[in-house]
DNA sequence: TTCATTTATCGTATATTTACGATGAACGAT
DNA sequence: ATCGTTCATCGTAAATATACGATAAATGAA
């Protein structure tokens, strides 16, 4: 996101930007898979199910919480992670409201010499 | 992205997050709003819309076209930028999907001591 | 208390992204 | 042919993201 430039962008661009941007890796794509499979919520359950290091998965978990997607539970010295369905149903509406709008001018130009 | 490993995840899984990653930039979320009102396309006239360089929003473009969300019509000197609608769609269906597999399992834990 | 387990965080290396000026390629106009 | 316009690409700097080993913090168990 480089600066980002906060101010440059409206709310609305930045916050579908952020939504976006915590799927942008197939890592969290797939862990929001695992959790949604109810029995499984431990890290390190979560772990055993991704091709990569106990670090890096509890980075993209973190990444996931900053944003919203997951909440996490301690439960002793484990810590149990679950969907946060609200925010979920709040971006996947997000996400649907932007399509809407941007699919409504059906500019089906460009027809030729496609580059 | 780096290495990204794409053996190591389903296409599924990487080919989402390419389309999530095509949109966690708040300036390529602005270029599709942008695109969507029909008498908009010159490159010229994004770069106006835009905060940001000729090159960067050249780059940025680029990217948008590498995903399929965009297509570029050569005018003579000009390239005239539109929407795909069969991909948007396309990418709009695969995003439902996937939140509609994650919503499914409805575990409404992690009620307390949340970190 | 001491040990084993679990997970977050630190430090760090590498890769990727973002941004911009400069340049080059394509083309219309003169 | 030359000039101006438009846009892609190059080179490069700086910021972020990704990944991992090592370590620290927390806690249950012995």
């Amino acid at each position: 996101m480089s600066a980002a430039k906060t101010e440059k962008f409206t709310t609305e661009e930045t916050e579908l930007a952020d939504i976006a941007k915590a799927l942008a890796h197939p890592a969290r794509v797939k862990i929001l898979k695992i959790l949604s499979n109810k029995n499984i919520c431990m890290c390190g359950d979560i772990v055993n199910l991704l091709p990569l290091a106990q670090a890096t998965v509890s980075q993209h978990l973190k990444e996931l919480k900053r944003v919203g997607f997951i909440q996490g539970e301690i439960e002793g010295p484990k810590t149990c992670y679950c969907l946060n369905n609200t925010f979920l149903a709040k971006a996947e509406d997000s996400l649907i409201k932007y399509f809407n709008k941007i699919k409504k001018g059906k500019n089906s130009s460009c027809k030729t010499k496609k580059r």
